[in-house]
DNA sequence: CGAATATACTTAACATGTTAAGTTAATGCG
DNA sequence: CGCATTAACTTAACATGTTAAGTATATTCG
């Protein structure tokens, strides 16, 4: 109700007292910053005492579920970007957490693989990141978490190919 | 190579071969973090032909609706760190979108607010940026789009003052 | 075969996220 | 008043997000 058009010819003046937009902080970008915010506020500090970020567990989380892959289809399955990635392979290879070896086939592709000593990060890990995503679940409530992931699932079903700039029809 | 063990002690099977963790990609933060992202896609072009950011626009959007505001308080409202903020309007006073001055009964503080030429440039976005909400709004469904929002601040509480350390608890 | 393209990554550059430390201005209190 | 503490920011340092280039290897096709 009342969308509220923000009214460029509205002349400055009162537009900036009254309410400009949709109070802003109940919009769609915003709500889901702050849930996801609550929920990592929570896992981070278990991982950082084992010396991990949220995306390098992110990782070796994927890592250890598909064995060996090519960079780019784990920055598919991890959501991060190539030169993020790219970044953070960098370093967890330094830390021997993961290993990496050209394809024979194709000496673009470099395929990679969590290492024993990542292995045992995770185990060392995964306890504490499960207690931590079970009293989550019973806070929230199991049944109200699956109906959650499942709109959030629809919502980014709703947008797929909306932005992406299929090509032929934008301007550029 | 086989990387499943990630189990010690548990050979118990199945646990690790079949799925590793929660399938991880159906994790909570991950379906917070990708439909976030699938919001946030629609929206970036059009605020990058405008040169803003989705923070510097989160900022903007604030100020507008509160007219003078002291840093702290701004944080709180776009969902922003210090720091994070502090650059940010460093770089909007230079851009003349926003202007600063420090408080007479508090020399610490300092009071912010937007600009004329911030309001301008709001009022060239905010069309498009509405436009772009609808079409989400229209695509998800009003209806869905409110019982989400619901359900993510119902999240936000249930994990309200959980990991926050809310001192006289923790170890350190 | 060989130049033009396309792929798979990596680098670079700039902005923010995140935590820790530093600065300057209030406050509390003996 | 004078010092310790607190408060409000800002800086610093390191990691990631995001877009644009750069590199090296494959593929296409004339």
């Amino acid at each position: 109700m009342a969308k509220r058009p923000a009214d460029p010819a509205d002349d400055g003046a009162a537009a900036v007292r009254q309410v400009p937009m949709r109070d802003f902080s109940r919009s769609l970008p915003m709500s889901l910053l702050r849930a996801r915010e609550a929920v990592m506020r929570q896992f981070r500090p278990s991982l950082r005492e084992h010396g991990l970020t949220e995306q390098q567990w992110r990782i070796l989380r994927a890592l250890a579920a598909i064995d060996t892959v090519e960079v780019t289809e784990l920055a598919r399955t991890a959501f991060l970007l190539g030169p993020s990635l790219s970044r953070i392979l960098r370093d967890l290879e330094a830390r021997s957490l993961i290993e990496r070896k050209t394809a024979k086939a194709d000496q673009r592709r470099s395929m990679v693989s969590i290492s024993e000593k990542g292995v045992k990060l995770m185990a060392s890990v995964a306890p504490s990141s499960e207690a931590i995503y079970a009293e989550i679940t019973r806070r929230f409530g199991a049944r109200k978490l699956v109906e959650l992931q499942e709109m959030l699932g629809e919502l980014e079903q709703s947008l797929a190919g909306l932005g992406a700039g299929e090509e032929a029809s934008a301007e550029e």
